[in-house]
DNA sequence: ATCGTCATATGAA
DNA sequence: TTCATATGACGAT
């Protein structure tokens, strides 16, 4: 409905980890988006690193945030985010997932009445389903009420990984 | 406890 | 506009 400014993405970097390479996509703006591994092995990703400096660095932290997250710790420090993609609403929702503590959880609906739209409960899920950065923007941290696993767009077995880094039990 | 159905907000085609 | 959702509440098994 409303911004829908796809900015160039000047480079994809891979990000090893023990549980598989990562593609990080950067923006003029900073972090676009960022893949989970790919089973088939097949990475786009360029191995040559961007001239630009500011790039480098934002790969630097977003490396160091992505293993953060998978020993289920916080990260230090965040890249740029750009989310310059989503829609008002998509972006409200992705910043308020972001002051989900670690280790703690939310349901969608309780996403929903943080922003005042205690309605909106199915549009939360749809934002978190449309997040272009998983696990530095938590989603896997939201679930459905009563502690139920929800959904999880990147695959429920990461999300489960995820959460159980970080200790979260379900009901 | 599980299942079906409906209400409601938002986004994509 | 119509259709699809990573929900939630409620009522009927």
């Amino acid at each position: 409905m409303k911004a829908k400014r796809p900015s160039e993405v000047l480079a994809s970097l891979p990000i090893e980890t023990a549980a598989g390479t990562f593609i990080a996509h950067y923006s003029t703006s900073g972090l676009a988006a960022l893949d989970f591994p790919r089973s088939s092995g097949r990475e786009s990703a360029q191995t040559s690193l961007p001239k630009a400096a500011e790039v480098r660095h934002w790969h630097a932290l977003t490396t160091k945030a992505v293993k953060a997250v998978l020993n289920g710790n916080t990260p230090a420090e965040l890249p740029p985010l750009d989310v310059s993609r989503g829609t008002e609403f998509q972006q409200r929702i992705w910043e308020e997932l972001l002051w989900i503590p670690c280790g703690e959880t939310r349901s969608y609906g309780e996403i929903a009445k943080s922003v005042r739209k205690p309605k909106a409960v199915r549009a939360v899920g749809g934002a978190c389903g449309s997040n272009p950065i998983p696990l530095l923007i938590p989603c896997h941290r939201v679930l459905a009420a009563n502690n139920k696993i929800g959904g999880f767009g990147g695959g429920l077995d990461w999300k489960r990984k995820l959460l159980a880094a970080e200790r979260i039990t379900l009901l």
